[in-house]
DNA sequence: TTCGATAGTGCACATATGAGCATGGATACT
DNA sequence: AGTATCCATGCTCATATGTGCACTATCGAA
């Protein structure tokens, strides 16, 4: 007669099958020749440790933390893939740039995974600048890599929007074609006619082809290349900041609904619409650094991207308050 | 191309997989399917998330401690089974009351588990009437119990073996035999002259048929029974002593190497020989309280039990000192 | 006692996993 | 450049495990 269940011994048999099993590895046929017990009941029993908690099995990697929030991403908005990287929660500019590096990091690594062909869009930023520059050789098999929103031209920053448009074609042996234009304009009227222009017509006309395009998720902040381009002065830039603007995508400034926060800057916004960028199979947007909880949201929920790169306080962020 | 060993990503490839493995209980074929690699990729990376811990196993209930105190005895001396109670390693007259009921649990569980039929030997003392108070009724198809030593007649504490014989009886429906003879007497000539006697020489010889023996390891102190029994002086108990006498098995004293302490004493004590009862295919002895280590240890070492029922801390003793 | 409910048992069969092996692609060394 | 070596890969085949089911022992209530 076997231990009744409940009984002191019955854990006993628990534990020793459990122990016989996991940690010495015996097959549950042989523990039953062992034991006397039939393997079916070796089975159920190692069933009920499971159950009753007598033997635990835990992923315990730090990383296991990401890799759920990473799936809580995916299962909550229904992307396509997400990835968090392991950056200390801290802040400042040195904490920025190194979790820009991180999350640069994992968006190359995913880019090299998914090999997209064909004609590649590209934002620009320090952001985009971080991802260009943990780019390996041979990456991909694209054939062009066009840029997909105007550049600041009086930036104080230097946008790099050159260097990473190299990069990206460089390791990847596709050519590339760069869009010579300002972000934001003065007002609609010059934006349409900016966009007649022969030569800016046709990157954009490249930039709609593209099947991939990856994108940083930018913040409004004074000193963003976007607002200090000249075209948006002060007195614009409150504005959009007391209109709810999260941040932007491809120049674009997104409410927290994810809709477009201010109708009549967009339309002086020069590059892909926002619907046109919608519309690609694979559209990465890469969010580092404090604040970006906002934007990621409003992106995620306009559907901008498929595919988010973020920090884990971002992606906690995202978490909570979507 | 996948993220190469040793990558960061790599890492996160490994948590991911596991997490669908342990957690959400996904084949490796379908974790192949979702992530892109084949089945046996995902079990070699399943197989190098356990060696580099990323999942850990662990038995976890308390009780772990003791199956592996068990085990651990098992196999190192080469014994049929092993108990181990789980009792709070305290001193005192109370804790060792304690410890003997639980030992005596496991032993009485271990006993029905067995089932052992035909004659079955006890000895007595206060571990083995913890014993028979926890026999449940039925524990066993026994047809004989007999009782495998003599029992003091003059010692102050009543030795019970009456109920103990009685209760091993009544709970399984056997008939029993008891010894009316002491343990020790004052010379070996009178202790074969007792052993002639036709009574008492009857159930020696039911007693070298039993197949089965439960008795308890006793230690050498002033109020042992055995000692106390008057035959055994006190000059002479100081002598077993200095001779380095571990303890009693059957009112037979052992030195630690598990050789008979004192051959003359062991030639005035009545029943059966160690020889005889290391003979026996199921021995079970049982040793609760504080400073059992060294009889249990000289027990096993003289295999005259196959089968231990000890407390943790005797369990270790034996493990530290064997 | 008799009956029904319940839980445990062993089985046949389907599925999942592991082991050994041949292959191919990369790397490092000459 | 040529070549030896090392690994990772995916295969086949053997083993191990899980599932659904029919059967039985046990226990409590009528």
């Amino acid at each position: 007669m076997v231990a009744k269940r409940g009984s002191p011994g019955d854990v006993r048999l628990l534990v020793r099958i459990s122990q016989l099993y996991y940690r010495m590895h015996l097959s549950q046929a042989q523990i039953g020749e062992q034991l006397g017990l039939s393997r079916f009941a070796v089975g159920r029993l190692l069933e009920r440790a499971l159950e009753e908690n007598i033997v635990r099995i835990e992923v315990v990697h730090p990383a296991a933390r990401l890799v759920d929030l990473e799936d809580r991403l995916v299962g909550r908005f229904g992307l396509d893939a997400a990835l968090v990287a392991d950056v200390p929660a801290a802040s400042g500019d040195a904490a920025d740039d190194l979790a820009r590096d991180a999350v640069a990091e994992l968006a190359a690594d995913l880019l090299a995974q998914r090999r997209p062909g064909g004609v590649i869009g590209v934002s620009w930023g320090r952001t985009m600048l971080a991802v260009a520059r943990k780019l390996a050789q041979g990456w991909t098999s694209a054939t062009e890599i066009v840029q997909l929103n105007g550049a600041a031209s009086r930036s104080d920053q230097p946008t790099r929007v050159g260097e990473i448009l190299e990069r990206f074609a460089s390791t990847s042996g596709a050519s590339f074609r760069g869009l010579a234009a300002p972000a934001i304009v003065g007002s609609a009227a010059l934006r349409d006619a900016l966009m007649r222009d022969p030569a800016i017509r046709e990157t954009i006309d490249l930039a709609r082809t593209a099947t991939t395009a990856v994108f940083g998720l930018g913040i409004p902040a004074p000193d963003s290349p976007h607002l200090a381009s000249g075209f948006v002065d002060e007195a614009e830039q409150a504005r959009l900041r007391s209109m709810g603007a999260a941040g932007d995508v491809i120049g674009r400034f997104l409410g927290a609904d994810g809709q477009v926060a201010w109708p009549e800057l967009d339309a002086r916004t020069i590059g892909l619409s926002l619907a046109e960028l919608a519309s690609k199979p694979l559209r990465m947007g890469i969010a580092a650094g404090a604040g970006r909880g906002p934007i990621a949201l409003a992106a995620i929920r306009a559907r901008v991207l498929n595919v988010i790169a973020c920090d884990e306080s971002t992606a906690e962020w995202v978490l909570t308050h979507g």
